[in-house]
RNA sequence: GCGGAUGUGGCGGAAUUGGUAGACGCGCCAGACUUAGGAUCUGGUGCCGCAAGGCGUGGGGGUUCGAGUCCCUUCAUCCGCACCA
């Protein structure tokens, strides 16, 4: 008979459920140990070998954790929510959720078959409402929060409308979107659709138009972790990036304890710099330039270096001030009356003799012209510009009191005699005294704006990590996309600007990508003032600058940026170098290959920073611009809000509903909010997506629900909490359920989820822990990524144009075609020759050319599935060796977070493992052959070295070198023919973790009940470890010679004494003087000889 | 380009702190038992060499009595991010 595991297997996967054996308390005296899987996508084709190997080594783990007294919660659910189903209903029109909880019954009974110790009764579905009301409530309470950055915390949005009724928005420091400043007073002037406008700029779950990654072959959108090199990662389509309204999860407020929180939790370096990377924190600064399209005049007027008196005194408004009307600046730029535009072509360039401004910020006005140094304001009247609605007459009053001479022109007059006008105010100028001193207040310099000369264009902030290389900044790029583009272009140069900037933006970003190394861009005609040197430099647009990162513009210091060196080469730009490395004398850029981008080195050319090192430059700069108002030290994140609207089907619906065009979240009492049958899965005619189609879509009062569903990463982002307390209607867990299970101890899975899940999982818990929720605000603690098992295809040859095949070794004589064969059809690399003529009528006839006698296929070690043929079933393999097997195999493969190939025809050694175990125990017959004989110094020794190995290797997860350990002892008492209770007895408790059919079986033979899971796991004692003898390699110079074998206790001296005199160390000795002999006490001795 | 990891027999892989390189398993070779073997058992198996011995952890250099392990350098493969300022 012999080991019968489909029998043991059977009698005791039933027994632990009927007793309910893994199930894990909620109150308990033990101390809690939290064993998490990620939860699979049950997909149609089920299991491979790959899938299984972290639920068995987290089960291992877990059932480990139980004999030695844990109370282990070590549950298992299914993310279902997801697009293989979706697509499956469009096709066929059977309900996603058909498709779905077949595949997860199929899941289940492979599942049950490897014999994991789950606790079933915690099973957790996203896609079952009572499981979803939760990702729709968490949801409302994202929409109503705020992120507090004062405290650094969210906190109920309820805080927020309530300071905004005491100060407006002054002293909020928010993660927000920009948003203008308010006072209390102009907050309560708004309808309640604009508070509702305001409001959405601050919650962190919010609906913007944000550009969005979509996907025209899905119909939906996708977030950056689910775009891979310009395609959807499911499916492979192609994205393209759209403006969309969507709705948004600002995990950009997180951004920085998201970074902080990798510091304290037990993950591998590998996942934890891909989130570092992701995050992408860089320090740096944010400098403004000014901007003026100077054009063709010969030399710009040189603001004087330094000194706060000689700067050129452009502002006339306070930094707030500014900040409010630049909007409107900017606008009414861009939109001149013609009376306007007819006086400034005559007004321009000095071509009165006077430097004269337009659109000019003055205290809380712009005015349309001005005249700085004559202190004179030209208007123009007889047309209403849409932000001044005051009455001209007041508008003067206030002007003049702050010194201002006002002039007035009617439109007519300028058109109907724009020179007599002109002539007008010529004379006026000149006749006008120079008013040296504006009014100190006026313009106060505490975070002014430099304007610079020329024609007036405002300023634009650019973010740089280098602020020390400032002064190397020698030309200003901006992306394609960036607004101020059209603003500053010079009209000659328009049409070239227009021209690459609609060739920028239509080229797809996997052009972008690809293309990175070709050099274009074009310049714009206008000058931006490097605000420290005041000198002019050229602002090019190009597409290496990215509109999405900083601020869509660079400074460009092509000394010491490999990118802009070579946009500085390709246009011949100039090139200053800033940075020289320590104890080297600067050299001429111009004989440069490539540019110096260390942050090592001493400042040259740079003014106050000259003789600094480039740390010390960069923090004298930054205090240097935020003294001058110019700039300031700023942290960027390459992270950005998470896109949380797809226009998919099977998904959370959103709680939210649309009143007078915005979205309102539905009371928490109405949860779940189902999702409603179709009748078809495409989204609508008009565009709308699937849930469009539902009938009565709406509310109670007839308020439409919104129709986008949410994205996959919403249901697994808090489902380790569900499963503290899953059967909880009320809440989404039980403080008491959370306050003791915490957090997870274990979290086992696939290293592909470090930029999604478990980005988004962490933010998700860091948001309900700032709403008191959880008690741990990191929920993984300790994160094991197991790795892929590559599948292992076979290959055979065909040679060209025949039905021949030729074996392996012979295929180089021939020209041939690989072909994948089943690797059901090949065992060790043998191709059973009469199975593939069976396989493929086309092979029916097949030929082939063997060596010795067989036909040996070669190998290929690539992805396991369906097209290469090479798919491993679980089912299978427990079919023939049973799930003991297959557990220990799959361990026995090697180091869990390994990639590693698989390869079926190592299982045997393992199933002859268990086999050579259980004749420890029963003979041919299946009679019980323990004995209770006392057993020897020798077996204990093997015992406890194996208990002291198996417990060291679980607890470094090192399960492969577990396994060995498992073979060593049972060969070892094999050869002792050991079937000694006091020692075999121990072995089966130590076995249980990992083979615990078998190990309860035996258990239970040996006269035990209540099976094995909890029995106490055996402890080593070093007292049968001790040896009396060690035998030392003896080497010479380093190379092992022989073994000699000495008391573990004798002292150095006599080591050596012994050494010198034994028989093979003559041999080593003769005709050489010894050097040197060193002795490692139960180590080595190395004789040194020359 | 930046970051992370990995290179050890025919194969999967051991070697926890610098101390016997190749544990354990597969495969292969030989033998035993068998009508048979794709069952079971026993022995062998890094490479070269009849042997003594020599050579061996991707390559080169170094530290050390001693290096797979530490340092420098270089190559290759895999993974992640990528014109991120």
């Amino acid at each position: 008979m012999g080991y019968e595991f489909g029998k043991i297997e059977k009698k005791w996967q039933k027994f632990w459920k009927e007793n309910k054996t893994f199930k894990a308390y909620n109150k308990s005296e033990k101390p809690k140990y939290y064993v998490l899987d990620m939860f699979p996508y049950p997909s149609g084709a089920g299991l491979h070998v790959g899938h299984p190997l972290g639920y068995i080594a987290s089960d291992i783990y877990a059932r480990y954790k139980r004999h030695q007294g844990f109370n282990v919660l070590h549950p298992m659910g299914y993310d279902a929510y997801g697009l293989p189903a979706e697509q499956y209903a469009i096709q066929t029109g059977t309900h996603p959720e058909v498709t779905t909880n077949k595949n997860i019954e199929k899941y289940r009974h492979q599942l049950d078959r490897i014999g994991f110790s789950y606790d079933w009764d915690r099973e957790v579905r996203t896609c079952d409402p009572k499981y979803y009301k939760w990702t729709q409530w968490t949801f409302i309470q994202l929409f109503k929060s705020w992120y507090n950055k004062d405290i650094d915390r969210a906190e109920p949005i309820e805080q927020l409308i309530k300071e905004f009724e005491k100060n407006g928005n002054l002293y909020i420091h928010a993660a927000c979107d920009e948003v203008e400043s308010f006072s209390a007073q102009e907050w309560k002037a708004k309808t309640e659709k604009e508070q509702q406008e305001t409001l959405m700029h601050y919650r962190l779950a919010y609906l913007a138009d944000t550009v969005v990654n979509w996907c025209p072959a899905l119909g939906t959108v996708l977030a950056n972790d689910e775009v891979k090199d310009g395609f959807s990662e499911r499916g492979g389509h192609p994205v393209e990036k759209k403006l969309m309204k969507q709705w948004s999860l600002r995990i950009t407020a997180y951004a920085q304890r998201l970074l902080d929180g990798l510091d304290k939790v037990d993950w591998t370096d590998n996942v934890k710099e891909i989130q570092r990377n992701w995050i992408g924190r860089s320090e740096g600064a944010m400098v403004s330039f000014g901007l003026s399209r100077y054009g063709e005049v010969e030399t710009p007027p040189q603001p004087s270096p330094g000194g706060r008196e000689q700067e050129p005194r452009y502002y006339n408004t306070d930094a707030r001030t500014w900040k409010a009307l630049k909007e409107n600046v900017k606008d009414l730029r861009k939109n001149p009356t013609d009376a306007e535009k007819l006086l400034w072509e005559k007004l321009r360039r000095n071509q009165t003799g006077h430097y004269i401004r337009r659109q000019h910020a003055i205290g809380s006005y712009i005015v349309d012209f001005v005249c700085l140094k004559k202190k004179t304001i030209i208007e123009i009247d007889g047309k209403i510009h849409k932000y001044q609605k005051k009455e001209d007459k007041e508008r003067t009053a206030v002007l003049q009191e702050k010194g201002f001479t006002v002039i007035r022109f009617s439109n007519q007059e300028v058109f109907e005699d724009i020179d007599k006008v002109v002539e007008k105010i010529k004379s006026f100028l000149d006749n006008k005294i120079d008013e040296e001193e504006i009014s100190s207040e006026e313009h106060s310099t505490e975070s002014g704006k430099v304007l610079p000369p020329g024609e007036d264009l405002g300023g634009v902030n650019v973010f740089t990590t280098r602020p020390d290389t400032l002064f190397g900044a020698t030309f200003m790029v901006l992306a394609p996309e960036h607004e101020l583009i059209e603003k500053i272009t010079t009209p000659d140069r328009k049409e070239e600007v227009e021209k690459y900037v609609t060739w920028a933006k239509n080229r797809s970003e996997r052009e972008r990508m690809t293309e990175v190394k070709t050099v274009t861009g074009v310049f714009t005609g206008a000058y931006a003032v490097n605000p420290l040197t005041g000198k002019e430099i050229p602002v090019w647009t190009a597409d290496y600058v990215l509109s999405g990162y900083g601020t869509g513009a660079i400074m460009a210091v092509p000394a010491h940026d490999s990118r802009d060196f070579a946009f500085a080469r390709h246009f011949n730009l100039p090139i200053i170098q800033v940075v020289v490395r320590e104890g080297e004398e600067p050299t001429d850029p111009a004989t440069w290959e490539e540019s110096y981008d260390s942050k090592e080195g001493i400042m040259i050319n740079s003014g106050f920073i000259n003789g600094m090192t480039v740390s010390e430059a960069i923090w004298a700069t930054i205090d240097k611009l935020e003294e001058m108002g110019i700039g300031y030290g700023k942290v960027n994140y390459r992270l950005r809000d998470a896109i949380f609207s797809r226009q998919r089907y099977w998904g959370e619906p959103f709680p939210i509903y649309y009143k007078n065009g915005m979205p309102y979240p539905l009371d928490e009492s109405e949860l779940p909010l189902e999702l409603p049958p179709v009748d078809n899965y495409l989204p609508t005619e008009k565009g709308e997506p699937p849930l469009a189609r539902a009938k009565n879509w709406k509310t109670k009062e007839g308020y439409p629900y919104e129709t986008n569903t949410m994205p996959g990463f919403a249901g697994s982002s808090g489902y380790y909490l569900r499963y503290m307390d899953p059967w909880n209607d009320n809440e989404y867990f039980s403080k008491e359920a959370n306050e003791y299970w915490r957090d997870v101890d274990l979290y086992l899975g696939g290293d592909e989820h470090a930029t999604g899940h478990l980005i988004y999982s962490r933010f998700w818990n860091k948001f309900l822990f700032d709403l008191g929720l959880v008690c741990e605000d990191e929920p993984y603690k300790k994160l094991i990524n197991q790795g892929k098992i590559q599948g292992r295809s076979s290959i055979v040859y065909r040679i060209q144009g025949t039905n021949k095949f030729v074996s392996y070794g012979l295929r180089k004589q021939y020209q041939t075609q690989a072909l994948h064969v089943d690797i059901n059809l090949v065992d060790n690399d043998v191709l059973d020759i009469e199975a593939f003529k069976k396989w493929r009528p086309e092979f029916h006839d097949a030929e082939f050319i063997l060596e010795d006698g067989k036909y040996i296929c070669g190998y290929e070690v690539e992805k396991m599935s369906k097209s290469k043929l090479n798919v491993q079933n679980p089912d299978d393999l427990i079919d023939k060796y049973g799930a003991d097997t297959l557990r220990l195999y799959e361990m026995f493969l090697g180091p869990l977070e390994q990639d590693k190939p698989w390869d079926t025809k190592g299982i045997e050694g393992v199933f002859r493992f268990l086999k050579k175990l259980w004749r420890l125990y029963f003979d041919e017959n299946d009679n019980l052959i323990v004995t209770d004989e006392k057993p020897t110094e020798q077996e204990l020794k093997v015992l406890h070295k194996t208990i002291k190995k198996v417990r060291s290797d679980i607890e470094r997860f090192s399960f492969n070198t577990g396994v060995s350990a498992f073979m060593i002892c049972t060969n070892e008492l094999t050869d002792l023919k050991c079937h000694k209770r006091e020692i075999l007895e121990p072995l089966a408790v130590l076995l249980a973790p990992y083979a615990s059919h078998i190990a309860e079986e035996i258990w239970e033979t040996l006269g035990h009940e209540g099976g094995i899971s909890y029995v106490p796991y055996p402890e080593y004692n070093e007292k049968y470890l001790k040896e009396d003898t060690f035998a030392y390699p003896v080497s010479f110079n380093g190379k092992m010679r022989f073994k000699l074998e000495l008391p573990v206790d004798m002292q150095k001296e006599e080591i050596e004494k012994k050494v010198i005199e034994a028989r093979e160390a003559q041999k080593w000795i003769e005709g050489k003087t010894i050097r040197k002999i060193i002795v490692v006490p139960k180590r080595i001795i190395n004789v040194v000889v020359s």
